[in-house]
DNA sequence: ACCTTATTCTATCGGAT
DNA sequence: ATCCGGTAGAATAAGGT
């Protein structure tokens, strides 16, 4: 652990799922932030992030063959799967004289009543995918999550769960839920904030989808959120392992039940930095991890307590100053060495 | 429908650094 | 002056009756 060295390069050429310094394979890609980091040796590639998936699939050898790059591709994120029946007309075919009046007439009134002829649902669909959209950038999110929160909306739509309840409730909840799904470390409270809807309600209707679409839970992935949070408050990464370790242990003591992750999250990395000497303020790391210093107090207390971590108090008068970087410094010319 | 329990939040104060 | 630790009271959720 103490050779490690916190350092960021721009993405490989190569092989694109191996760590370049080390060779490990545990990488770990946050869309949000465009890094892709090692969780091995803490290298992290910041450059811009691509969505890899392949565009569309082709199901024969002759499809593969067929595909071609004109016109868009089936979207689930569209209500109509991207298929849309539109009655044309060029400015010429009703002007010109090659109709009659009434045909002319029939025509427009066909069209008129084609555009409209979406069902209701379609129409609900329309609106949800919008937010949809709007909600994934601003988490960040790539599109397969899209995807799937897109595909849970169209089932609850068939279910007619959202009747009763606001469109906006049911598709942060959908991305939420696909978010767990394809562990993304997204909490709902993430979610909560570039939404317009309140937390109880987006949770409400979260185990809504749970209960009726009998969807497995996936637990939120810890780990992953000290990362998040450590990389938020410019933690190295020897201070985000040590919190890591924290973390495991109190996965095994079972004192993780009932509480909220994030929280729990958030006290490690207030201990880990401590004991590197790496130190935040309960206030910094609280409003990072949307928390307050008292939840922050408590978790701490029960970790001291149950993993035997009083002894920590004679390094804490020993603790350096602590270094605090904000957005504005250029960290990645920072590289730390323990 | 009501009660109980557990968790977290807001607000607040006194002591330590 | 800021940080830390503790407490009281309200809101909320989940589970039982």
């Amino acid at each position: 652990m103490n050779d490690v060295k916190t350092k960021r390069v721009s993405p490989s050429t190569g092989s694109e799922d191996r760590c370049p310094e080390c060779g490990g394979n545990n990488i770990f890609t946050d869309f949000s932030r465009g890094e892709r980091v090692c969780m091995d040796c803490g290298l992290v590639q910041d450059d811009r992030v691509m969505d890899r998936a392949a565009e569309w699939r082709s199901f024969t050898p002759q499809e593969e063959q067929k595909r071609s790059r004109v016109g868009a591709p089936l979207s689930l994120l569209r209500p109509d799967k991207g298929l849309t029946t539109e009655i044309g007309g060029q400015p010429g075919d009703l002007s010109s004289g090659k109709m009659t009046a009434s045909k002319r007439a029939k025509i427009r009134r066909l069209r008129w009543v084609n555009k409209r002829a979406r069902s209701g649902q379609e129409r609900n669909l329309r609106k949800a995918l919008r937010e949809l959209s709007r909600l994934s950038s601003a988490l960040g999110l790539p599109s397969y999550v899209q995807q799937e929160a897109a595909t849970t909306y169209r089932k609850a739509l068939k279910k007619n769960l959202i009747r009763g309840r606001s469109i906006s409730s049911m598709i942060a909840a959908s991305l939420y839920a696909a978010c767990r799904l394809q562990k993304i470390p997204r909490t709902l409270r993430d979610v909560v904030q570039v939404s317009q809807v309140s937390e109880k309600d987006i949770s409400k209707a979260f185990r809504v989808l749970i209960e009726e679409l009998k969807m497995r839970r996936a637990p939120l992935d810890v780990n992953k959120l000290v990362f998040r949070l450590g990389s938020s408050l410019n933690l190295t990464m020897p201070t985000q392992k040590k919190a890591i370790e924290l973390l495991e242990q109190a996965k095994e003591k079972n004192i993780m039940a009932g509480k909220n992750p994030t929280s729990m999250a958030a006290a490690c990395l207030y201990l880990s930095g401590i004991i590197t000497g790496e130190r935040r303020t309960q206030q910094q790391i609280a409003d990072i991890a949307n928390t307050t210093p008292v939840t922050l107090r408590n978790r701490v207390k029960e970790l001291i307590k149950e993993l035997g971590l009083e002894n920590i108090e004679v390094k804490r008068g020993a603790a350096a100053a602590p270094v605090y970087f904000t957005e504005e410094d250029d960290i990645s010319e920072i590289a730390v060495e323990f």
